[in-house]
DNA sequence: CAAGTGCCGTTGACCGGTCAACTATAATTT
DNA sequence: AAATTATAGTTGACCGGTCAACGGCACTTG
């Protein structure tokens, strides 16, 4: 019938390997190239299934999840958008509209900061920490399935300090960490 | 000034680590959690970067770059849109727009193809060459920068390995592998 | 060779996200 | 206290990409 949509993604990739010209270093040799193309590709797959999973099984995207989450983890269930908007790396006005989705769909409700008039706080309704459950077992399944069944124990520790040292790897995220 | 530009990105997260509920495994522990937070934040922070400094010094965008490299991998320095599409991992429709901009930048030409005039190809010009050597140049730095340096080569190594297990490292991309 | 079927590329409608401009409030300077 | 500067959030315009529908062409199959 189909399968003719051929999955989208953000790939980027690399640099020639070729015969371009053959001039400079402006090229990736070998083990280098494969690793960045392992990198971005396996990337860009991934968080395609685990979108797709995500949208048809829970009717939410992969940024959804991870506003209900941080939420989840927040004292009294709630953030500043400004918060918010760095946690996900996102900007103010892409977070406001995130968040306008998820108000809308009542897992979420904008409240107000009694000591500072500018900020307007996201705040995790019930079902909104009740859909962070629903979807977390199969998130977190997913995850599981499609990156860290790949390795054993030691080796996911050691991709752990490898991939650490990238940048953007420490900011953040842990859990009372900040 | 400012630099309350927050750099957005596309993140996810991971899952709950500390009490959203104390229940099931619906939560990633230690080192996995760590692994997939590096995994996702440093993609994030990397591509991001990397596109700003193409954005910037070249006025083109990774995914620009992409398409440029591929055709000037391909024999005759030409590919069906389809064939684009899927070495991007883009959609179709995706790449018939991609390939508008590139053309309109005069970096591609559109020519048809003899035998199957359902296809179009688009063909890299000159420029689009020089483009691609000139920003190469950059790009393949930033690179090395912002990933590779990071590893010494064993560890590049070993993290290929790695890396190359999960869902869709093996996708060509290679020279002339098909 | 006429009719079905399927593939190629483009287009329209939409969506998620950025950027820049703006409003309202807070904090700082004078 | 008034003026300045900075911060929080929203909004409008736009952009890159998807999806679904379509038109042109190629390949069966009657």
């Amino acid at each position: 019938m189909e399968a003719n949509t051929v999955h989208p993604a953000e790939t980027t990739v690399l640099a020639p390997a070729c015969s371009v010209g053959d001039e400079e270093d402006s090229r990736l040799e070998g083990v280098a190239l494969e690793a960045w193309r392992s990198f971005l590709q396996s990337h860009a797959t991934i968080l395609r299934l685990l979108d797709a999973e995500l949208a048809s099984e829970h009717a939410i995207t992969t940024r959804d999840y991870e506003v209900l989450l941080y939420l989840a983890q927040a004292p009294d269930r709630r953030l500043p958008m400004s918060a918010l908007a760095e946690s996900t790396m996102l900007t103010r006005s892409g977070i406001t509209r995130l968040v306008d989705g998820l108000v809308a769909g009542g897992f979420i409700e904008r409240t107000s900061c009694a000591s500072d008039a500018r900020v307007s706080y996201a705040a995790l309704t019930d079902e909104g920490l009740a859909k962070l459950r629903s979807a977390g077992c199969t998130h977190v399944g997913s995850i599981r399935r499609l990156f860290l069944e790949h390795f054993t124990p030691e080796e996911t520790s050691r991709l752990a300090s490898l991939l650490g040292r990238l940048p953007g790897a420490q900011r953040g995220g842990a859990c009372t960490a900040e």
